[in-house]
DNA sequence: TGGAGGAGTATTGTATACACTATACGGAGT
DNA sequence: ACTCCGTATAGTGTATACAATACTCCTCCA
């Protein structure tokens, strides 16, 4: 992770690595089938047939056994012992479960991030608040929603917490997963609630931040199963 | 996860569930490697080779590698493509920001806790509290370093959240296993800590034990430095 | 001396084969 | 009809085999 990859330099001439690049099949059928799942593909519950998925994919069972471990340790598949593999089928009370433990999350992602605000990332904010209102004011929903996922990872980088930022990342998809994705009516209120968060940000109340991000996934939360249920 | 095993329930009678009990290989070596890796059998930066493993453990490569790519996504081990895997070495840097994770989840732990702090659980955080006094009294160290895992324990499951208790045991095992378990001198003043987070959850107060548990889990971080630097 | 090739070896990647376990189905006995 | 049991079938668990890739070290040449 900090080593700059000792790949063999061999050539001087900085070729595109193809070499680096083929991603081993259990890479690649780890990420389709997260992909597969996280979009709905594969329904919650959907039984994981080692044969079939092989099949389906054109490779040996191997890698797909490899990945159905990892994906069951990032908590989207079960597995029970000679029954095989499944989708998860998330609760909902879990699923509030894990809400809380991304917005506590979060709130920590806020909070260092205005710990230790760069000159930089203030510009970066400006910008992206800039971008962001006019947005709002038309009313641009697409680009509201790229705008989302960029505040998000520009806080997560400014936390300067790798570890943090994957953690995030993973349960903020997760979170998208369990709840559909974003509740439309609710992309104007989400974005003064980002801007709020960047600005407590740039401002360095670490306290500020903090809450406000917690309250924001909380919210985002609730206001679904508000949605959902009545 | 909820649901008690759907198993046949052929017979009246309780046994021991043989079939249920033996676990495929996959596990077994999983839970050895992890063990090996805490307890630092096996150290930071140790190649970890399928085949040497393989021999070992006396299984074939193919449990190895699903369980290394279970290690993997714990963070415990670094795989890179068609090199291998190795324990991980994490870096002063790194174990600091996993310790800032941890904090916030303990002090999530301990906030819901205190808000979900049932008359039953005062009860045992009373008894625990009780023990704990007459452990520290008597310089019991052992006996402290039982409690201490109590109280975690008691913790955990006491914020409902099963999310919440396997990831803040997962990291509690990570710092742990980085900060080589804990600093002798700090038995005493631990428990002191716990204490009064315990009492702070029991009080219902969820500001304050959050603050409490999540300011332990940095100072042991912090103390460990100290010490190891100078 | 020092670096560029180039066998040969060590190790991972992927596929296949077979054993073992679970589930479904159907028939015999009641 | 209903249970019990046996068999067939589906699917997972584990081992092995071979292919592809990375590493080592040595030689050769400048």
């Amino acid at each position: 992770m900090k080593a700059p990859e000792p790949v063999k330099e061999s050539s001087p001439v900085a070729l595109p690595q193809l070499g680096a690049r083929h991603q081993p099949l259990r890479q690649v059928v780890t990420d389709a089938l997260r992909k597969a799942i996280l979009s709905k593909q594969l329904k919650p519950g959907e039984r994981l047939i080692e044969e079939q998925l092989a099949a389906d994919l054109g490779v040996s069972r191997n890698p797909i056994r490899e990945a159905l471990r990892v994906l069951e340790s990032e908590g989207l598949v079960e597995i029970s012992p000679r029954r095989g593999a499944s989708v998860t089928n998330v609760s909902e009370e879990e699923a509030q479960e894990i809400v809380e433990v991304r917005a506590a999350l979060e709130g920590l992602c806020a909070r260092l991030a205005a710990r230790r605000c760069s000159p930089a990332l203030k510009a970066d904010i400006e910008k992206v608040l800039d971008r962001g209102e006019r947005a709002a004011a038309a009313n641009d929903a697409p680009a509201l929603a790229k705008i989302h996922s960029e505040v998000h990872a520009l806080m997560a980088r400014a936390s300067h917490n790798r570890n943090l930022t994957v953690f995030v990342q993973s349960l903020r998809d997760k979170t998208d997963w369990l709840y559909a994705s974003s509740v439309s009516w609710r992309a104007q209120l989400s974005w003064r609630e980002h801007a709020a968060i960047m600005r407590a940000v740039a401002d360095g109340d670490e306290e500020l931040a903090a809450v406000l991000a917690s309250r924001h996934v909380i919210q985002v939360g609730t206001d679904y199963v508000v949605e959902a249920k009545g």
